[in-house]
DNA sequence: CAGTTGGCATTTTTT
DNA sequence: ATGCCAACTG
């Protein structure tokens, strides 16, 4: 890849500076900074310690808010202070471009321009491309390759799966590419897939498929995410050579975020940590086999067949003298929230196994929060098992700190304006929108916020959503320029072929599709060819042979062409900004500045194909920063941030933790939602509002709801119950000490227990009724219990619409739904309906039937024609 | 080929 | 409820 800078002869650095002995690196620093490294003024011990434990194998546990960054950055400018690596020697990995961008600012605070010497410090999937791009040969590709995206994986599967003969529908195109890539973080190729997963799509052509998948990307110079990584590894272990050549390159590894790496990532971090046993190595090898690790047994899982070669050069390396490792991982095991997308806490956990004799530093002391705010997050987080355990003190302790605030509210309406009330009171009292941030669980609870806010004029800011690069016309766009760089990008060619309308319809692609698969040439090409032939008709022959042209004729001028003005040559030539100019829509303006933005952006890249790169690589835009706006993202993108005042709405069973964590992962699904409560709680400097509702409305449906067992794991030392209702004016603060004996649900808040609403009272609490923590968990029982409120109608159902379970008019047994041994309350409360089960009724579209259940207004009727359907009882008639 | 309709799913997100 | 996708219909 030309685009690279520091493509450079590989081993230009040697010989390595020592410390102190004048390298260049050294006397820079010198010259730039007075002798005494300032740099580590500020730090506390344990900072220091692990900024100065340069060599072997450190482990950093960092707390929420201890100062990882700064440590990172501060070791990485201490390592190039001291003069012992030179900025390329120095790997240094994170997850996201966002924190990669961060450090890399950093650091050049510390040390100057001679960060633009390190071009090994970027995520792991950046580090990744370059490492391919160098040596695309080895893995069958040619180094222009093209990176695709979730969305054209997507499309691909789904091609093969047709191309199969299997039904698209029953095999979801989406669900194989989530399994491609859990293999994948697993650092799976189709031959060590285990039978399990490979019987369990596609009729059992799992394997088959993925093996298709995988030979379909190499035919188009291509590979998905996973494959940054994957190939990268297979070469390392299949050329001997390659890898020593990194061996001898990366001086010290840094990893950030560690308890997020995936299986895969890890082994490519053993790959390039551990370094071949040293033939004079005094060790005898009994001793080396014992402490054989993990990296050494996963290499026979993933290297077909190449279970007894690299891995036995796979070695421990601690305590070495040649070939040491330095490697500094930097993680906190308590903020591992990616569990579900193949991350595994257990390469933190093992470290110590991995890597024998490791140091290991516990960052504790937060300089983030308030002391209540970290007894909360704590305590909660205890209830963890299988930890390292860290507890987060703080010493700044201020008597005026307020307490954790929690609230309680009727609906998920009530729940968003008290807290616009909240923030719009704290605007009043001149603090910056800026410093506040809501937290959600799922970015559906986010529009309830935007709602109001809107209303309201509130400034917002959603960070998440869609995203630039994947909005239509930007990726339209690019499939242009795709197909221009790396004309075998049939994916992009396919996308666009017939973008604007050239009607060119589905006959005439599937044409150009077989006769590039018989020809063995790329769609582009085989297009070309049946242009020039006749057996196409002449309406979509003309129009092939127009795209044809025009493709040519640009990638002929890819070379003579400023890739920006090629762009807009390609844009308009190809009559796609013609397309949105005349498309009446609303959207279609917004769409062109889009397309003029995504031109402008080009400016900065150096060549189309870097640019290229960059789009599939750091799919991200810029926000708006400058207004002053209150952030409303989701728990998962708020890692890493902090505010002064934190919202965490929607603290409810079933939604936080999730339903679903609870469904798919049992008792670590819970764990890691509570991990994610964890982080939110972590995220508030000094202010805290944590919110539940009775109510809320999901999929469409209005659902009761119990306050989130996270709410009882709150100490109460440091939680305050605050008033509920802000907005309507203050009525007594009820106390959790409240609570409301004698009451026969065990399950927390309704309406009628709620303060304020009525005057007096407090509202349901979780720790006056330890009764109902033990019911969760002594699920069975609860069952069948039906439990209502005083006022009679609003009675909680269980187990609506699920079964056929009938419903004693309101009354009687009624089904329930246990996840994980735990109550799940899903019921909904509304006025009675005019109808009793069993009637009969008439609907104007679904005929007659007999009303089978009844929720509030919703009836469950079985039509005699129609099936089984929920409609609202004012669409029916007794028939 | 395009607009319309019906069925289905609906946590979290990076690269 | 709502939105998105795929098949249907003009």
């Amino acid at each position: 890849m030309p685009d690279f800078p520091d493509d450079m002869p590989f081993f230009d650095e040697e010989p390595m500076p020592r410390a102190g002995a004048g390298g260049i690196a050294a006397r820079a620093m010198a010259a730039r900074r007075p002798p005494a490294p300032s740099y580590l003024d500020g730090l506390n011990p344990e900072q220091r310690l692990a900024v100065e434990t340069t060599e072997g194998a450190v482990l950093v546990l960092a707390g929420a808010g201890t100062g990882k960054t700064r440590v990172l950055t501060t070791r990485i400018a201490h390592i190039l202070s001291l003069g012992l690596a030179y900025p390329s020697q120095i790997l240094a990995v994170t997850f996201t471009n966002k924190a990669a961008r961060e450090m890399k600012s950093r650091i050049g605070l510390l040390v100057g321009e001679a960060i633009e010497g390190m071009p090994w410090l970027g995520t792991f999937h950046s580090i990744g491309v370059r490492m391919l791009r160098r040596h695309a040969e080895l893995a069958g590709l040619k180094s222009g390759f093209t990176i695709l995206d979730t969305d054209d994986v997507i499309r691909l599967i789904k091609q093969l799966i047709q191309a199969e003969g299997l039904d698209d529908k029953r095999w979801p195109a989406r669900q194989f590419a989530m399994m491609i890539d859990g293999w994948k973080n697993k650092g799976l190729g189709p031959s060590e897939i285990p039978e399990g997963d490979a019987r369990a799509f596609a009729n059992g052509k799992g394997r088959e498929l993925y093996k298709a998948y995988q030979d379909r990307l190499q035919t188009l110079n291509a590979c998905d995410f996973g494959d940054l990584l994957l190939h990268p590894i297979r070469i390392f272990r299949q050329h001997h050579d390659v890898l020593a050549e990194y061996h001898r390159r990366f001086k010290y590894i840094l990893v950030d975020e560690y308890q997020d790496t995936n299986t895969a990532q890890y082994m490519w971090l053993r790959l390039l940590a551990q370094r071949p046993k040293q033939p004079s190595s005094p060790r005898s090898r009994g001793e080396d086999a014992g402490r054989q690790m993990r990296g050494g047994a996963l290499t026979s899982d993933v290297g077909a067949g190449s279970s007894s070669g690299p891995s036995d050069h796979l070695l421990p390396v601690n305590g070495e003298k040649e070939g040491q490792v330095n490697i500094c991982c930097v993680g906190d095991d308590d903020q591992s929230i990616y569990g579900w997308r193949g991350a595994e806490v257990d390469n933190i956990l093992r470290f110590d196994k991995d890597f024998p004799g490791a140091t290991v530093i516990r960052l504790e002391r937060n300089y983030r929060s308030t002391a209540h705010i970290l007894g909360a997050a704590s305590h909660l987080i205890a209830h963890n098992e299988g930890r390292l355990g860290k507890t987060l003190f703080t010493d700044i302790a201020d008597p005026e700190d307020a307490k954790v605030n929690v609230h309680a509210a009727w609906d998920s309406e009530e729940e968003a304006r008290a807290v616009g009330e909240t923030i719009e009171q704290l605007q009043r009292q001149k603090h910056n929108l800026n410093d506040m941030a809501i937290l959600v669980r799922a970015s559906f609870q986010m529009r309830e916020f935007e709602d109001r806010f809107v209303t309201l004029g509130l400034n917002y800011r959603v960070i998440g959503g869609p995203r630039f690069y994947e909005r239509q016309e930007i990726r339209d766009a690019m499939a242009y320029l795709r197909v221009v760089a790396q004309g075998a990008d049939d994916l992009a060619f396919e996308r666009i072929v017939n973008v604007p309308k050239r009607g060119l319809g589905e006959a005439a692609i599937r044409q150009v599709h077989d006769t590039a698969r018989a020809l063995r040439v790329p769609m582009l090409e085989a297009a070309a060819k049946l242009a020039e032939s006749d057996e196409l008709k002449p309406r979509p022959r003309a129009a092939l042979r127009e795209v044809a042209a025009n493709f040519a004729r640009w990638q002929a001028a890819l070379e003579t062409t400023p890739h920006t003005e090629l762009a807009e040559i390609i844009l308009e030539e190809s009559g796609y900004t013609e397309m949105w100019k005349n498309d009446r829509s609303a959207e279609a303006p917004g769409r062109l500045e889009n397309l003029k933005e995504l031109i402008r952006s080009m400016e900065e890249y150096e060549s189309l194909r870097s640019f290229l790169e960059h789009v599939a690589l750091v799919m991200d835009a810029e926000q708006n920063e400058e207004m002053d706006a209150v952030t409303i993202m989701t728990l998962h993108s708020a890692k890493g941030l902090e505010f002064e005042t934190v919202f965490l709405p929607g603290w409810e069973e079933g939604l936080f933790p999730h339903q679903r964590s609870l469904d798919e992962g049992g008792r670590s699904g819970l764990e890691e939602e509570r991990r994610l409560a964890y982080v939110g709680l972590t995220r508030a400097k000094k202010n805290l509002h944590i919110w539940f509702v009775s109510n809320r409305r999901i999929h469409g449906l209005w659902q009761s709801t119990i306050p989130s067992r996270f709410l009882d794991e709150l100490p109460e030392a440091h939680v305050e119950i605050a008033d509920a209702g802000n907005s309507y004016g203050g009525y007594g603060g009820g106390s959790f000490a409240g609570g409301r004996g004698g009451r026969q649900n065990p399950y927390g808040a309704s309406r009628f227990d709620n303060v304020g609403y009525s005057g007096g009272g407090s509202f349901s609490n979780t720790y006056a009724t330890p009764g109902w923590q033990r019911a969760q968990a002594n699920r069975t029982e609860a069952t069948d219990r039906n439990w209502g409120s005083r006022s009679g109608h609003a009675v909680e159902r269980i187990g609506y619409g699920e079964t056929d379970s009938t419903y004693g008019a309101g009354r009687g047994s009624v089904k329930s739904r246990t996840i994980d041994g735990e109550l799940v309350a899903k019921s909904v409360s509304d006025a009675p309906s005019p109808f009793k089960v069993g009637d009969r009724v008439f609907h104007q579209k679904f005929g007659n039937g007999n009303v089978a259940a009844i929720e509030g207004n919703k009836l469950t009727i079985d039509f005699d024609k129609a099936g089984q359907k929920r409609v609202l009882d004012g669409f029916v008639t007794s028939a």
